[in-house]
RNA sequence: GCGGGUGAAGUUCAGCGGCAGAACACCCCGUUCUCAUCGGGGAGGUCGGAGGUUCAAAUCCUCUCAUCCGCGCCA
């Protein structure tokens, strides 16, 4: 059985701790989630801070926190362990010095004691003169001694990987067969000293000593890849495939950045995106599953991915469709899921505050209001609401005292002042007479449109300015569905102040 | 500049030698209170451009243009 072993497919995202968890690198993860979990593989976590200036633990744990959050879970990382661990590379440094010293005694990487400053001189001259921009080789070949001279004077070093002068070709998943030629790429630097490596040696190590077998990255790798695998043929490693996904622009083609708005899944997840809708999202930029349907749970999409379905084009983040989706994912939902996801929403925006269990303070009334007038309330959105932050604002008039707008706002077309004040008072004597347990919206609909009727009133013309007065808004739910939550005492005291407002 | 990638409705993408399609967005209708939902319909394309192969090209070939990514002691 052992020796024929089939080789485990295991995959990695591999993200820097220098920011907030990035829509388009958790779309990365998402289709290594897919791709590995198709396959009957592995998907693991790796942290890369070697960065200690711009590495921060507490984006570590906002990482992990947003991959939770959105579902794509890993079998190794940091927070969950696993075989090949540690899983962060500021743990991983006996490891690296093991190979930088293997390659240094090999003589496939040597020393550097070139200044910041002169390397900027001669990128700055080859640039001029209309070449690339490669490391001279000046400290290529200095001997045991000098070397020693310089790192006793207290020279400053750095470590170069001694490129070899090749060809590298490897067949792309996505891309297909890619060619690059070596010299145009130069002796790279791979490490700042033996305890501080360099992401494309780091990366280079890790994969092997993690046993990665597919490497699934943005396509801003690409030109990493050959660099990486001239190492990989150094150190005699096993390489992997590679498939370079194509990247998530803005609406102008650029890369997508804090400029053109939120980037974070902590912002979507803030601003009431549903996971479902999320990665319902990321999968259909840049991969599609060649038939009409359009809505997916993680579950089917793990079922039916295929990295044969991946589109080479970059794809443009377009919010308008993501809002669709999220959409349809609140209006699929159950009501006492959804009530206690806004719930927080409404808490945030001072509309109402908590004082036990299902029980909350109004906060500009001082009323109590329980968890079923809340679903009331909520029910009454659920097919208007796009985004859960959008909550508050949609709902805020059923949760003031009183509500202000402008007294032009109850005019309907060409309705005077009077006019409208008259067909108010009318409903008003109306629903005085009506009981307060009578006073459902399908028996305020039947009645209130009998009065129409009787009266000749006009149906715009009443119900137009009724249920501005009930919301205060020019686009609300109907006034039965308003009136029926406001109850008969709210729903009278506000024609009351409408009236008032028009007098 | 050098290297690499990519070009199909505004956007996300099917189509890969045989009548240019779907979804989102937009407009109209069902729907005379507004919004929304749901259903139906419409508008929107020289398939980046030019040449070639072919009875036939979005599709195959050549050139060209545009655009993006990379060229760090960042990842």
């Amino acid at each position: 059985m052992l020796k024929n072993k089939k080789e485990e497919l295991r995959v990695r995202i591999a993200p820097s701790p220098t920011g907030y968890l990035h829509v388009g690198t958790a779309r990365i993860a998402l289709f290594n989630y897919l791709f590995a979990k198709n396959q009957g593989g592995k998907f693991i976590l790796r942290i890369e801070d070697t960065d200690l200036e711009r590495s921060d633990e507490k984006f570590t744990k906002e990482i992990i926190e947003s991959l939770h959050w959105l579902g794509i879970n890993y079998d190794e990382g940091p927070d969950v362990g696993g075989d090949f661990g540690p899983y962060r590379q500021s743990e991983r440094l006996k490891t690296y010095k093991k190979y930088l010293q293997q390659l240094l005694d090999e003589n496939k990487a040597y020393y550097c004691f070139c200044t910041e400053e002169e390397l900027e001189v001669e990128r700055q001259a080859q640039t001029k003169r209309g070449e690339p921009p490669i490391y001279s080789g000046r400290c290529a070949n200095l001997n045991a001694e000098q070397i020693k001279k310089s790192h006793d004077e207290g020279k400053k070093s750095i470590i170069r990987f001694r490129m070899p002068n090749i060809k590298i070709i490897f067949e792309d998943m996505i891309k297909g067969v890619l060619e690059f030629e070596t010299r145009l790429i130069g002796d790279i630097t791979i490490a700042k000293n033996l305890e501080t490596p360099l992401y494309n040696f780091a990366v280079v190590i890790d994969d092997e000593t993690m046993k990665i077998s597919h490497v699934i990255r943005g396509e801003d790798h690409i030109s990493n890849t050959p660099k990486q695998i001239a190492m990989i043929e150094a150190l005699e490693f096993k390489k992997p495939k590679y498939a370079h996904l194509p990247l998530t622009l803005a609406p102008d083609k650029t890369k997508l950045s804090k400029r053109h708005g939120a980037t974070a899944i902590a912002d979507y997840r803030a601003m009431g995106y549903l996971p479902e809708a999320l990665i319902n999202f990321m999968a259909f930029m840049g991969w599609n599953p060649k038939t009409d349907q359009e809505f997916f749970t993680k579950e089917e999409l793990v079922k039916i991915f295929s990295m044969a379905n991946i589109n080479k084009a970059a794809a443009i983040f377009n919010i308008e469709k993501l809002n669709w989706l999220n959409g349809h994912y609140i209006r699929q939902m159950d009501l006492s899921s959804l009530t206690e996801k806004c719930i927080p929403y409404l808490e945030n925006a001072n509309l109402i505050n908590g004082v036990g269990a299902g029980e909350w303070n109004i906060m500009k009334t001082d009323e109590a209001i329980n968890l079923d007038q809340l679903k009331k309330i909520i029910a009454l959105e659920q097919e208007r609401l796009v985004k859960l932050d959008d909550l508050p604002e949609l709902v805020s008039f059923f949760l003031k005292k009183e509500l202000t707008f402008d007294k032009d706002l109850l005019l309907w077309k060409k309705m005077t002042a009077a006019e409208t004040a008259e067909h108010l008072s009318e409903v008003e004597k109306l629903l005085a007479n009506i009981d307060k347990k009578n006073f459902t919206k399908e028996n305020l609909e039947k009645e209130i449109k009998k009065l129409i009727e009787k009266d000749k009133l006009g149906v715009g013309e009443t119900l137009w300015p009724l249920r501005v007065a009930l919301t205060g808004l020019k686009a609300s739910p109907p006034p039965f569905e308003v009136a029926e939550i406001l109850g008969k005492e709210k729903t009278l005291q506000r024609i009351l102040a409408a009236k008032d407002l028009l007098a």
